[in-house]
RNA sequence: GCCCCCAUAGCCCAAUCGGCAGAGGCAGACGACUUAAAAUCGUUUCAGUCGGAGUUCGAAUCUCCGUGGGGGCACCA
């Protein structure tokens, strides 16, 4: 016998949660309600794809994972009891550097480690119950996967989309591998390891995503209003595009000119420098070329302590400029000026050319570098008058005087407002929009510049120097020329983590794969290329693969992915709002440049769900406000947990745990129970001989539901079918009891709806209530109109918009009618006093409102 | 610095079109059951919508300006 405090399990309910869960997992198991017909079955059925976010296998289903699921069920549920033939599956992204890392630390390997996990992940997943068809079941570190990552990546190399250069990379100096800038933090840590990041030079394979750029950004118009704004705002701002202007600056002393980028065109009178990224070749060039060999070692040692550098010390805003004078001089193509040319590392080497003009009057970092060497300042741009229309105004001597008060070389503060252009010659006058277009039309006629535009967006570093991925599939011969490997010959199948070292070193661990690495292609002896894929090449096409998931022959099958896809409605953490959600969009513009889909979205509408927090903050085990699903499914249930999920508030909030009651929704749901046990009166007993005000409120129920599902107000809908679940008692404590016709009404409605979030009460009651399994199956019902017509409404009598008096009239009272009312209403009569009428609105049959004012 | 979102009861949250501020839950109070407590059941208290201005017959809802909180981007020329 047992001491320990916990449910009682004479209660009905909350207390006999895991024996009807155990009931409910074996009838499923057999039955395998939610198995989808796939499109050559011939199902009539509309076809809706429901996707979650599928997991990484890193140890057991958390809170988070919780919540993710019973959000993504709900909405599966609900379509599939609106008759659509649903599918919604479930795999595991199941490469990637935490299994790795637990594998070198317990010294197993990493396969083995995952598909444990996997494992024990799908058995709690089963047993919290989401309506995933099993069937389709998929783990993209199986090679039976793998293989079209490889043959997707052969595909985008044939087309010149994935391609290898060397380049400054991020460096993770613990995982000891490089990073795409995604997997980068804005304060220069790495998002996996938390590492501070560093820049190392490499050669690595990239996947040209900056070719998309364009699309990726206007497609994002396409998505407003069925993606949250707030992802289509984070894509925009990673994407990053600006429009200017490239110009071209002769060098004295080089035959090529070297080019600019500039938002800022109309400034260029205002140039008084030019600056190079120190780490570019251009820099290096342009020094090399100096025949004083003072500067040559100045610049060498800057470049090393650029070098050196972190990003986070890079990212310091406020930081103090730096840079070196390279010994050179640029010509401004507008005025033939001399411009010094100086390296400082506040420019960088991957954006635009690696090089600007400085306009230090007009932009607040240039103005900072002039001031600390002492550079000299042009202001161009007027701004102390504002700019009305685009008429040029030319001042009264062409060169207006800035007042001293104002002049950036000695305020610090650049100018960067609209303005007139001064100082600027023929293009005195001209408002900032204005002589951007002729500035930009002048350069394009001279020949020496053009329009132009810049992405922050840089191209996907794919290379990874781990072990547990997939491999690339190239092959070096003998002089280093890249060789793809075969179609046939896939998949290049990762060899055994036997013998080798996994341990992080910053070369894969498969270059001690001697055997694997040394192959042949048509009987030449060549070089695999050793590194792996970043996993989110993995999980940039999963969702195509769901559709044929065990087909041999091809990455996926075209009829199914003409029918089933795009997927209709994704779910899943604001986390891969950039990352995730903008490599799956490119790579479905690139499948569709290919011909394979046709579709260029892949992800028609996408609902975010919150975090699950702790006391305010993101749960820890160091900050020891951890909560376990497990403890709390042992403790309430799943269906009380899952219900907590949806009924915590909108599904995109972040829920506080500390605020919720999975206590209260295990009362719940055993009240709900409780009512079907009550019911006494067979299913084919005649509803409408039933206490009308109960058969009205669940007929209002049947009305509203689809609507607040659909505009995912799950929240709302269970307190809806709360109320429903009171009335219901009270009819049967109160009313006309248990054999009311009414009540059995209510209780299916309740066993219906809540089907979509309580599987397991749900199909208990279902069974109590005399049906056989599943309730998931069973169509939503209609509701009755002549029950949703109110007998009587209650009519607002307001005098200056405050009310004063209420009537209960007919729906159908007409408007004059109405306001006879309201005047004969002694409430309204006294509160208007003597003070004259103005104005009556009349809102038949809700409202009348009567405006006055003193009498003068 | 630029951009986006949010603010309703002690707490989590509702409130079609601008039209009665409250659906639901948590917590609290009271009562029933109990020798008592827990559990359970019943009844019930509680805000005028962050502040200010405007539009309107009428504003939680629309506009503007603040305040507070959250998020994205940021030496990207």
């Amino acid at each position: 016998m047992s001491l320990t405090p916990g449910p009682d399990r004479d209660e009905p309910g909350v207390a006999g949660f895991s024996e009807v869960q155990d009931k409910w997992q074996r009838v499923w198991e057999e039955t395998k309600p939610f198995a989808t017909a796939t499109a050559a079955s011939g199902d009539s059925r509309p076809r809706k794809y429901i996707l979650d976010m599928f997991p990484y296998p890193s140890g057991d289903l958390h809170m988070g994972h919780a919540e993710a699921y019973a959000l993504g069920d709900v909405i599966a549920r609900y379509w599939r009891q609106q008759g659509f033939n649903v599918l919604h599956p479930i795999g595991w992204d199941s490469f990637g550097l935490p299994a790795e890392n637990a594998a070198i630390k317990r010294g197993v390997d990493p396969r083995e480690w995952t598909y444990a996990n996997i494992a024990q992940q799908r058995e709690s997943m089963r047993r919290y119950a989401p309506s995933f068809d099993w069937d389709r079941v998929l783990h993209t570190s199986d090679p039976e996967y793998y293989k079209w990552n490889q043959w997707l990546f052969l595909k985008m190399y044939e087309r010149g989309l994935a391609y290898r250069k060397d380049s400054w990379v991020n460096w993770d100096p613990v995982d000891q591998t490089v990073l795409a800038n995604e997997q980068v933090l804005p304060d220069g840590t790495s998002e996996r390891s938390g590492a501070i990041v560093v820049k190392k030079k490499l050669t690595q394979w990239y996947l040209r995503i900056t070719a998309y750029a364009d699309r990726l950004l206007d497609d994002l118009n396409q998505l407003e209003g069925s993606w949250p704004s707030k992802v289509i705002a984070m894509q925009r701002n990673w994407i990053g595009r600006s429009t200017g202007a490239d110009i071209d600056f002769a060098v004295e002393g080089r035959t090529e000119p070297v080019t600019v980028y500039t938002t800022r065109p109309d400034t260029l009178y205002g140039a008084t420098f030019m600056v190079v990224a120190p780490d570019s070749d251009l820099a290096a060039e342009l020094v090399a070329g100096s025949d004083d060999a003072e500067i040559r070692e100045r610049f060498q040692d800057y470049l090393q302590r650029v070098q050196k550098s972190t990003e986070i010390e890079r990212l310091t805003v406020d930081r103090e400029k730096t840079g070196v004078f390279t010994g050179r001089y640029a010509i401004n193509p507008l005025n033939g000026e001399r411009l010094p040319i100086w390296a400082a590392d506040y420019v960088l080497s991957d954006y635009g050319q690696g090089a600007i003009m400085a306009v230090p009057a007009h932009d607040q970092r240039d103005l900072d570098f002039a001031r600390a060497f002492d550079l000299p300042v042009r202001v161009v741009v007027d701004t102390t008058q504002p700019v009305t229309g685009a008429i040029r105004i030319i001042p009264e001597d062409g060169e207006l005087p800035v007042l001293d008060e104002m002049d950036p070389g000695t305020t610090g503060v650049a100018l960067s407002g609209e303005g007139r252009l001064i100082n600027s010659g023929q293009f005195n006058g001209f408002s900032k929009v204005n002589a951007i277009a002729r500035v930009i039309a002048h350069l394009e006629a001279q020949g020496v510049g053009r329009k132009a535009k810049n992405y922050r967006l840089r191209d996907w570093l794919i290379s990874r120097q781990r072990y547990w991925g997939t491999p690339i599939p190239i092959v070096y011969d003998e002089d280093g020329n890249e060789i793809p490997v075969p179609e046939d010959q896939l998949p290049v199948a990762l060899p055994p983590s036997e013998g080798l070292d996994l341990k992080p070193k910053g070369t894969s661990p498969l270059g001690g794969a001697t055997e694997w690495v040394q192959t042949e292609i048509d009987g030449k002896p060549v070089r695999r290329d050793t590194d792996t894929m970043d996993t989110f090449v993995d999980s940039s096409w999963y969702f195509l693969r769901f559709l044929s998931p065990n087909d041999p022959d091809k990455a996926f099958d075209p009829s199914e992915v003409d029918k089933w896809a795009p997927v209709d409605q994704y779910v899943g953490g604001v986390t891969h709002a950039i990352l995730h959600l903008l490599y799956a969009r490119f790579i479905t513009k690139v499948l569709f440049d290919m011909g394979y889909v046709n579709f260029t979205e892949p992800f028609t509408a996408l609902l975010n769900q919150g975090m699950v927090l702790m006391d305010g903050s993101a749960m820890s085990k160091s900050k020891g406000n951890l909560v376990r699903l497990s403890d709390q499914l042992d403790e309430f249930g799943v269906d009380a947990v899952r219900l907590t999920m949806a009924f915590a508030g909108p599904p995109e909030d972040d829920i506080d745990w500390a605020d919720v009651s999975p206590a209260g929704s295990a009362k719940f749901l055993a009240r709900a129970l409780r009512v079907a046990r009550d019911v006494d009166s067979s299913p084919d007993v005649v509803w409408k001989n039933g206490d009308d005000r109960l058969r009205r409120q669940t007929h209002r129920l049947w009305a509203d539901a689809p609507g607040l599902i659909e505009a995912f107000k799950f929240n709302v809908l269970v307190a809806r079918i709360m109320e429903l679940t009171n009335a219901t008692r009270k009819v049967i404590d109160s009313g006309a009891g248990p054999t009311d016709p009414a009540v059995r009404e209510a209780a299916e409605a309740i066993a219906l709806t809540l089907s979509l979030f309580t599987p397991y009460t749900a199909e208990e009651m279902w069974e109590i209530l005399g049906y056989p399994p599943s309730v998931a199956l069973y169509g939503w019902r209609k509701p009755d109109p002549t029950l949703l017509v109110d007998e009587s409404v209650t009519a607002i009598m307001q005098v200056d918009g405050k009310v004063r008096d209420r009537l209960e009239v007919s729906p159908k009272i007409g408007g004059e009618e109405l306001e006879k009312l309201a005047r004969a209403s002694v409430a309204v009569t006294r509160s208007i006093g003597d003070r004259e009428v103005v104005n009556v609105i009349v809102r038949a049959p809700r409202l009348v409102n009567i405006a006055t004012k003193p009498v003068s």
